[in-house]
DNA sequence: CATAATATTGCAAATCATTTGCAATAAATA
DNA sequence: TATTTATTGCAAATGATTTGCAATATTATG
């Protein structure tokens, strides 16, 4: 999970046939500096000089549609992206604490055997699942 | 799981010094006839004099605050309801179709050793999570 | 059974996240 | 440097959900 860097993430847009803008750097580069999934609003107020809010939504969109980030949901109504490192799906879970919401990355994920026969038992293809854990953080006990 | 009656769900509002109203009655009844969650927006099509849409955004609430409904979130940004059974905390999941969105109910859970395990290595505790499974169904292969 | 007390409803307006139309602007290409 | 066209900013629209408030219905009370 070697983090890329803002040259290989303009890359990747170019590659795309996308173009390189002032807005899309400065969003992919806040990317890359946090750990954890951030939302729109997240984003706009850590930019030093904010683009506005639709072009945020539009580059997720884009970014998303590229497999650049991954959209992640933490049932708060406010949608989370996470930059994905290149060749990776970005498929993985999250420990987010009730109280202060902060945010563990986990590495565990649902059983790839159960999900089988999940799928099996109920003649499904092509499996997939949303998975987020939530807890009280150590801090907040 | 032996499906409520609806004296026995009005029965729980009383208990718990809420109102019996003719709202009320018909949002669990229809409730109770349905085997997966469903939305505000599908509650209301389907009461055959149907109150106001805030009436059923307040219902639920106020329902899933006594522990009466469980609100499920399917990813697409509306909440869904889905009946509680006496003495049960709802908890289980949907496996739900890309295409044509059909649900079915899951009894599989995620593993409780694999959910103790990380709340250990984080220091957690009172865990829970929220999980739902996706796929194509049959009919839409 | 009528009535008072007050929880609940309907309606309209407000909020919040997100999307979209459109003219102005900036990135890539020749 | 000029041209083509993707992208942006801005404002307005959307969709789910929430909220204030006066009118109404339920429950408790006499």
């Amino acid at each position: 999970m070697a983090r890329s860097t803002l040259h290989q993430l303009t890359s990747r847009l170019r590659e795309g046939d996308r173009r390189v803008t002032g807005p899309r750097q400065v969003i992919l580069d806040l990317l890359r500096s946090q750990p954890h999934p951030q939302t729109i609003r997240q984003i706009h107020s850590a930019l030093p000089d904010p683009c506005d809010l639709a072009t945020i939504y539009r580059a997720m969109h884009m970014l998303e549609s590229m497999g650049m980030v991954k959209r992640f949901d933490f049932g708060d109504g406010t949608a989370r992206f996470e930059l994905v490192g290149e060749g990776d799906d970005g498929h993985h879970h999250h420990l987010i604490c009730h109280q202060c919401s902060s945010v563990v990355e986990i590495d565990e994920c649902f059983p790839t055997a159960l999900e089988k026969k999940i799928a099996r038992q109920n003649g499904f293809t092509r499996m997939t699942h949303k998975l987020e854990f939530f807890g009280v953080c150590p801090e907040c006990q």
